[in-house]
DNA sequence: CCTTTCGGTGAACAACTGTTCACAGCGTAC
DNA sequence: GTACGCTGTGAACAGTTGTTCACCGAAAGG
């Protein structure tokens, strides 16, 4: 115990990785209700309780702190499809689970979903390309899950792309619904819900008629065009 | 001729119109690379070649501004939108005829679009719900529409809504697209609007499957709830 | 023709912004 | 135990912001 209390003990760099951190958290809560690009050093400095010149001891730039939540965000939404990947059996469990999941993340971790909404148009261009790249990502991934199932094994790989855009577009929607959905009204939550499940179901419908009444192959390009 | 030119002719009030427009002009432009929020009132002035304070002569606020721009913004999409409704014939025709206008319109008028996706998630809360409310209103014209096609004739109007969410949700993904796509490429544009038709057939493949598969009637809710 | 109305001007303000710099104090390494 | 390195400080800067105010000049109305 070399005058460390135990609510102070840290090594210097953990001590650096906590403001970090506060930093990271602060801008994230300021996030809830402004847009980034409206978002000054000052305010977050502020916000986590230390000086603004401090700041540049661990970013060089907002923008750089930008990117570093985007990637912060898009690792707890990596975790959700994860577990949302787990058991693909059916139509009727994928669909429930993956909305399960879905309204649990969006309701554990809103601020990270809300902060990728709102940014995913927004002002800056360079947290804009980073999100549509995740995004554009996880459809490649669905995709290739799709690829998995009944009906769905003999599809091009640009159909299920087709396919996986028009689902993972349906959850973009639903968590966007969500996130307007008064904070703790747990009947609209259920409705959105409901709806996303209905909406999922319209959509896999139509997939066993796809190839009889589909476009002829004629059409068919080689790249994927994704989205 | 009262001392007016040719180019100078105009009554007071046209004068003021002009300046007014030149502002909400000015603030379009400005608004292709920035977001609202961070939109200055100083910039818009100075954009418009007008000095600051002559601001106020036109609008309260920004926000004034701001929403006066959606306005505008959704007159030229119900303009689109009326002339898409304008021959319901068949599926195919209504698809092709749709996503074609949309192009057309999202080419002639990025500005806007570029302004509505911006917003639609922006920092500014009276923005976004002005928005919301245009796309419920939007969703809600086509879930009539749809009513009059075969097979929808005898749907409820929750499931009708559930749809026709679906189709915009696809049309505003597939507007958002077009914005990404480089200016002047129309290699991507006609790859994009592919897309978008195959998603819609896609979508529109199920419904002759619905009532078979679909929630029983126990599930159905009274309130439409919309997305 | 004279007066009123009104869109636009320019100076001024207090507040806030990002960024610089020299400096303090403590953990770390020798 | 002493010197270095690094995180955080506080003053200072030049620039931008929204908003106020008194004022000008020309169109509008009598």
């Amino acid at each position: 115990m070399h005058g460390r209390t135990p609510e102070n003990d840290a090594t210097r760099q953990e001590r650096k990785r906590r403001t970090r951190q506060a930093l990271l958290d602060a801008a994230l809560e300021l996030l809830e209700e402004q847009s980034f690009s409206s978002l000054s050093l000052r305010q977050v400095t502020r916000a986590a309780g230390i000086v603004p010149t401090a700041f540049y001891r661990h970013f060089d730039d907002m923008q750089e702190l930008g990117l570093v939540l985007i990637d912060e965000s898009f690792r707890t939404l990596r975790a959700m499809i994860r577990a949302a990947r787990a058991d693909p059996r059916t139509y009727e469990h994928m669909i429930h689970n993956s909305v399960e999941i879905l309204v649990g993340y969006v309701h554990e971790h809103d601020a990270h979903f809300r902060f990728i909404a709102r940014e995913r148009f927004g002002g800056v261009a360079a947290l804009r390309h980073a999100i549509r790249a995740e995004i554009r990502l996880f459809a490649g991934d669905l995709a290739t899950d799709l690829a998995r199932l009944p009906h769905l094994d003999r599809w091009s790989s640009e159909d299920l792309q087709l396919l996986a855009g028009l689902m993972v577009n349906t959850m973009v929607g639903t968590a966007e619904a969500l996130l307007d959905a008064p904070a703790g009204d747990p009947a609209a939550e259920a409705e959105v819900s409901a709806a996303a499940r209905r909406q999922l179901r319209m959509i896999t419908l139509g997939v066993p008629q796809w190839h009889s009444a589909g476009a002829p192959p004629s059409q068919r390009r080689v790249r994927a065009s994704g989205r």
